[in-house]
DNA sequence: GCGAGGCTCCATCAAAAGGTGGAGACAGAG
DNA sequence: CTCTGTCTCCACCTTTTGATGGAGCCTCGC
């Protein structure tokens, strides 16, 4: 009997690596690139015009973020099917593409064979989480949510900020501010701020790019 | 006249942008991948099989890491000229590996015709370091360097000792650990320990990796 | 040999951070 | 409505951290 030809959007801003993936599916039997994109907002673009089956995404984009391209889209067309692609950005990303939506998950160190595996089954409607992601996902299951001013603390925190500085920035008291932390310290399951800030860090929940120099 | 071929070793650890690099570059009239490697060991045995012309090398490497790998072929194979190609993994690593004597640093994002340029302009001889690669080498040239104690303290730092844990760990007194804390966080030009730290990751003086629970 | 720099340690002090317990306001869920 | 959780603040206390200014020892290079 006829398989019908999956048909794959390409989502990567490397150039060499989006070359690679699109040069890499296109000689597969069965599988067909129909369309590629470079960042986030054009990702959303070309989902539109071509609709393909499935789409392979990388979480970091330029202008806008695989996670948000997952959610947008699958607002509008719920039955979208993604697979992330990605290397590892820490907990935080696994979790949330999932939640948004994406169906399997795989770091960019597999094999050919196992990333045409997966689109196959994603496409058959199945779902696929390596092992190691699993492991991690059942990790940051076990671990409280923080609260949204927790985060805003944390943020801070991360950006080296002193509690002082922080009362200030949030315009609250250095109090409060200490309330926040001595919540969120037991909630990362460490002891002291710069403990937090580690954490954060590799666990992805505030970004590494944050730290280059911003503020205005 | 007859444009010698130039003979390339590909050295990257994940699957699919490996795969990719070599079937973008195969079809480049003038440049043959005459080997690949998935790791560090690997790399240093194919290098000494094939003796390529030029050595395109991801720094982020299972068993032996890129920069451990030019330096030692270098040092039995002094014309040996390397390409280093990656995502950016912080100063510290740009600097380490033009120290080793790379002589091109290229980010995941280019182009293939960037990358195609960049092979013949490396293998006719020449130097080639992006405008935002020179930036960050010029901003880490006019930061001291760490003594190695220093950094010693600075990884403990990140790994979230406090003053009393570090001096038991390095075998020190506490207020030779805060004498070494005072004059590292003069040398980051940073406040405190939690600013410490992250430059130290950001920078990649501390690896990220070791953040996920080592310490046996 | 002498100086520079690195490593070690000291004392002391002020500032910052962390721990504890309590409390009022407010919103949403049951 | 009441309960729960969040956000806010307070006071009080201990521990930690960072800043300062010495000081002795050792090694390497000049």
């Amino acid at each position: 009997m006829e398989q019908e030809t999956i048909r794959v959007l390409v989502v990567e801003d490397h150039h060499v690596v989006r070359q690679g993936l699109v040069a890499l599916l296109n000689v597969v039997d069965g599988i067909e690139v129909v369309s590629q994109a470079a960042d986030g907002v054009e990702a959303i673009a070309e989902f539109r015009k071509h609709l393909p089956h499935i789409t392979l995404i990388d979480l970091r984009l330029p202008r806008l973020g695989g996670v948000d391209v997952i959610q947008r889209v699958r607002m509008e067309t719920p039955g979208a099917r993604f697979i992330v692609l990605t290397t590892y950005d820490g907990d935080e990303d696994i979790y949330r593409a999932l939640q948004a939506g994406a169906r399997a998950y795989l770091l960019k160190g597999m094999t050919t064979d196992e990333l045409i595996a997966t689109i196959r089954a994603v496409h058959a409607g199945k779902q696929h989480i390596p092992p190691a992601i699993a492991q991690k996902l059942a990790e940051r299951m076990g671990t409280e949510e923080l609260t949204p001013r927790e985060n805003d603390v944390l943020e801070q925190i991360v950006h080296g900020k002193s509690n002082k500085e922080i009362a200030a920035e949030l315009d609250i008291s250095e109090a409060t501010v200490k309330t926040h932390i001595n919540s969120l310290l037991g909630k990362l399951g460490v002891t002291d701020r710069t403990q937090a800030a580690t954490a954060a860090i590799q666990r992805g929940i505030v970004p590494l790019e944050s730290l280059r120099k911003p503020k205005p």
